[in-house]
DNA sequence: GTTGAATATGTCCGATTTGATATATATTGA
DNA sequence: TCAATATATATCAAATCGGACATATTCAAC
């Protein structure tokens, strides 16, 4: 990996393994990394297109404001799980998240 | 969801939310379910394609053997974050891993 | 059937992730 | 500018997930 890409990364809190590692591991984890990032942008950007607040999305998946901001920022402490699960309830039908906006 | 498959779920450990949640939750759960399911049976297909041993592969993540016999069995105390780390460290494309997730 | 390897199941407990909360910083609109 | 609203950042106890290990069960070859 890129040297200077990977001080970055570390420098918003990813550990990356070091080289004495399996030889993919640093692969596996770029690539991880990525998706995760992928998806974060995928859900910021359903979520303005929905027009709903960090807040009020928080609302939806029984979470806060501030793991949102997280998960949008592409922050390490944040699981795929969540993630997924968060992508899934935006990805329900519109007529049923109109049911639940304010 | 269907009371019988409700009923499977749960002995099999999954925890389905009750019906006074949000309309939608039962289904991005079942979703959820699904897509993790889906992903294991890659993965198993996968471990079999390299004619790779449970403990073997389990080295290959420095994991365990009985971790990964729960992931390939949709054991619902794995995270897609394990899942999807192992599918690429077993070199699964990332296309097809995106193709699963939402 | 017996043996041995592969896989499944169950339980620890340390590590990580969680929602909540508080607070700081943008951003918007009057 | 100012206040209101939206988003970002930090911290923490509680819940969840992790590898490890023990043990059971399944399976194949003989």
């Amino acid at each position: 990996m890129d040297i200077q890409k990977q001080k970055k990364l570390e420098a918003a809190g990813w550990k990356i393994g070091n080289a004495e590692d399996f030889l993919e591991l640093n692969q596996v984890e770029s690539s991880f990394i990525a998706l995760k990032i992928a998806l974060s942008q995928h859900l910021k950007t359903r979520r303005h297109l929905l027009r709903l607040t960090q807040k009020e999305f928080a609302g939806m998946i029984h979470s806060s404001q501030s793991r949102v901001a997280k998960m949008e920022a592409g922050d390490p402490g944040v699981s795929l799980d969540l993630l997924v699960k968060s992508l899934l309830t935006l990805k329900t039908p519109q007529e049923d998240i109109e049911k639940i906006l304010p």
